[in-house]
DNA sequence: TATTGTTATACTCTATAACTATA
DNA sequence: TATAGTTATAGAGTATAACAATA
């Protein structure tokens, strides 16, 4: 009972794989994407405890911990005390962080970049596409 | 709440990001991609020094040292010496690992797959013409 | 007792640098 | 010397379990 959809899946799968660990490689010094995907939604949606953030990425409460740690050693994001409720944490963006989400968001990346413009434009169209169908494979 | 001036490189990279994470969560105890592509490498190619298939890989010498540990450990792969240069040793595949690869190509993955399964024709097609994509911006 | 955050511990995958053995 | 492999060490990212503080 051979799948043709399996193998697409299994092969499509190992690609992500793949690429994720060269894209891992060419960014070794600069900020995680982990870490940039934490700033962006600090960006974006505001102040947000620990908690909502591990939720929003998908990954455990220790996880996001050790992320928040991260952007607050690098001075991108900071804690501050909850008024109304004393368990309560509130991470929020620093104006170096606003900083560099806007500079990220202009030009980041030039592995990727210049990968995708070797590309024609009917195939960066297809992972274009294929970012889409990524985001929403993730969205439950 | 999207940036919809985020370059589309930087899109998909993050997405790339997510996707590997959540896959990675998705398979804790089985065998692992990068375990599962040198075992593939083992199977198609034939025995190959460690140094082969770190280039093969693109990874560093000691990483694959350990991936080949892991795989020799799990019985699926054993190393040999060379008789022609004795600094040289041989990975070979084993009885289990061929079985392990026959089996994985053609049942593995289950969170993917129903991924995939979730997916319409032409959006599959979409993320396999995506995955070679990739793996051509590997290939360098 | 339930919830929120953090710390402790452990595992995988990766890297560079140093060491061993052989050519 | 040069090359192939391995070990030592380190760092990022993830997890579960345990702990502390507050509600």
């Amino acid at each position: 009972m051979k799948d043709a959809s399996d193998e697409s899946a299994t092969r499509f799968r190992l690609a992500v794989f793949r690429l994720s660990r060269r894209i891992r490689r060419e960014t070794p010094d600069a900020v995680s994407d982990a870490q940039v995907l934490v700033l962006a939604s600090l960006h974006d949606v505001g102040p947000s405890t620990p908690g909502m953030l591990a939720d929003r990425e998908g990954v455990s409460p220790p996880a996001m911990n050790r992320t928040v740690n991260a952007l607050e050693a690098a001075g991108l994001a900071r804690r501050a005390a909850d008024p109304d409720d004393g368990r309560r944490v509130l991470v929020e963006i620093t104006a170096a962080g606003t900083a560099f989400i806007d500079e990220t968001r202009r030009r980041r990346n030039a592995w990727m970049e210049q990968a995708f413009a070797a590309l024609g434009a009917d195939e960066r169209a297809t992972l274009t596409r294929a970012a889409e169908l990524m985001e929403r494979m993730l969205d439950p």
